[in-house]
RNA sequence: GUCCCCUUCGUCUAGCCCGGUCCAGGACACCUCCCUUUCACGGAGAAAACACGGGUUCAAAUCCCGUAGGGGACACCA
């Protein structure tokens, strides 16, 4: 068997909130590693906190996932020869670690309020000292210990820190990290009804697991010393470190709220795609090491590799991944970009119940150059629609000003019009001759022939070419238009 | 504050490990031009960076030291 059969990452996420982008570009790392590798992407949903843990929001979390193209070989609805996958299901687990550790001697139970704690930290950090817990309930008697549950006072199990030598571990992408223990105090592994904290908990799966590798955010990385501590104490071997730099705002800061959208969902109702997404995020903080770019998901699995993980911080940059989405959009197969569009063109307001896809089909055909985003399609699109016809400030600016040859034009092309009665839309060659024919009929030329259909036709000043205009307005509209746009003019 | 991490165009990055091929390559954005009787798309081009200071060396973006700046962690969250 081969060393790479036997990779095994996770992606596990705690179901307190959305899907951000920090997030999914830590699943997508795991997910192209272990695809580049044949090994396996798990999902373990770590759900210990009871309080802020939400169903909706596992939900949620899942669902963006599949959305972005990330799939799982084990975890929430695929079941595995690991499970079950939701920590809260299994505590008898930690409860066996945990008495390992308390058979060493390395746990004991504090009394402290968050108020003594608060004022711990206040005074270490006033005294420029690194803030932690000092370990003051490490010798309490048993009669100490009643005294307090007396008071009303609960516990909760800490880890006793006996190791005096630093702790240093390989990072695959950061090298040689160390860590002196003394910077590390006694840290709380199980609260008092048994639920287990995220350095235990997350230890303790991780190894029961076969995790071979961690890929996970830098901000994990101060919690690794901890982590390798307890590895070392339960026995367990430690995996494989891969500390991926975290995302940015623009303004350098953590990216927030407050710097837009930071849930997928939300960059699938503004109308980006997955794949563009997919692509945007797997570039930052990585790179294939050639100037390609644009690369389909297979590529990226192909050239996927730990050690072209960069190490600096990434800032996101909106207007790349827009960029990036257009792209996308015009490239995507017709029929495909069509359906996409539809829930976006009906949320504008345009009625889609009577109308067909293949004429559908050939509105995105018009619009979809100008796309940057989904989102984008109805104003694009609308002016295909009858119930949303209406002159632009600019359009009729253009049409008074040229008010006797624009009248002369549109009388004209009414009359031309109403030779064509079926198909009832006019092809390039019909365009042609139409524009032949007008252009002896009356006394325009160039600009002014074109504006003043354009204007009546859409609306507007600009939009797709006349021709495409022509082929995909029906007739009926066009007269309907022109009668309009006339009644306008008088 | 303490500990840890990071530092190439405004942004994402290539190059750094294995010094010379780099007066630093690509992409987004910006600007100019071409295509186009409009808007886009597309094409061509311009401008733009090795944080700073020392050292090592014939030679440093690349190696070493220091400084500055930025970020992360410091929970009975993960």
């Amino acid at each position: 068997m081969s060393q790479t059969a036997k990779i095994r990452v996770r992606m596990a996420p705690s179901p307190t909130g959305y899907l951000h982008i920090g997030g999914a570009r830590t699943a997508l790392f795991n997910y192209l590693f272990a695809r580049h590798h044949g090994g396996t992407f798990i999902l373990r949903i770590e759900d210990t906190d009871r309080e802020r843990s939400k169903k909706e929001h596992e939900e949620a979390i899942l669902k963006d996932l599949k959305w972005l193209g990330i799939d799982w070989d084990e975890g929430p609805l695929k079941d595995g020869p690991f499970g079950p996958y939701y920590q809260s299901e299994r505590l008898d687990l930690y409860a066996k670690h945990l008495k390992t550790l308390a058979q060493k001697g390395r746990t004991y139970l504090c009394y402290c309020t968050p108020q003594e704690l608060a004022a711990e930290r206040e005074d270490l950090l006033k005294r420029k000292k690194t803030p932690r817990y000092l370990g003051r309930c490490r010798t309490l008697t048993d009669e100490q210990k009643r005294k307090f549950e007396n008071e009303g006072r609960t516990s909760v199990v800490r880890f006793k820190i006996e190791e005096t030598k630093s702790i240093v571990f390989e990072d695959l992408v950061r090298g040689k990290v160390e860590v002196d223990p003394k910077n590390v105090g006694d840290f709380v592994i199980a609260k008092n009804d048994g639920m287990p904290l995220y350095n235990f908990a997350s230890v303790v799966d991780d190894s029961e697991m076969k995790i071979s590798h961690v890929i996970r955010g830098e901000e994990h990385i101060s919690n690794t010393p901890r982590q390798l501590l307890l590895l070392n104490q339960l026995g367990l071997p430690a995996p494989q470190y891969v500390h991926v730099s975290i995302i940015l705002a623009p303004d350098r800061s953590k990216l927030s709220k407050r710097h837009g959208a930071t849930s997928l969902g939300e960059y699938e109702k503004m109308g980006y795609l997955p794949e563009a997404l997919f692509n945007y995020l797997a570039l930052l903080g990585w790179s294939p090491g050639d100037d390609k770019e644009v690369m389909t998901r297979t590529e990226m699995i192909q050239s996927f590799s730990i050690d072209r993980l960069i190490k600096s911080p990434g800032i996101f940059d909106v207007q790349k991944l827009t960029w990036m989405n257009g792209l996308y959009i015009r490239s995507k197969p017709i029929e495909e970009i069509t359906q996409l569009a539809k829930p976006f063109m009906e949320k504008a307001g345009l009625l889609l119940q009577d109308k067909e896809d293949s004429w559908l089909q050939k509105i995105i055909e018009n619009v979809r150059g100008n796309l940057e985003r989904l989102d984008q399609m109805g104003q694009y699109a609308e002016i295909f629609f009858d119930e949303k016809f209406q002159m632009d400030e600019e359009s009729t600016k253009f049409l008074l000003e040229n008010k006797e040859s624009a009248q002369k034009v549109l009388e004209v092309l009414k009359a031309l019009l109403s030779k064509y009665t079926a198909p009832d839309t006019i092809d390039t060659s019909g365009f042609e001759s139409l524009q032949k024919e007008l252009k002896t009929k009356v006394d325009a030329k160039g600009k002014t022939l074109f504006w003043t259909q354009r204007a009546a036709l859409t609306g507007k000043l600009k939009g797709p070419e006349m021709v495409l205009v022509y082929a995909t307005l029906p007739i009926s509209s066009c007269q309907k238009r022109i009668e309009k746009t006339l009644s306008i003019l008088k």
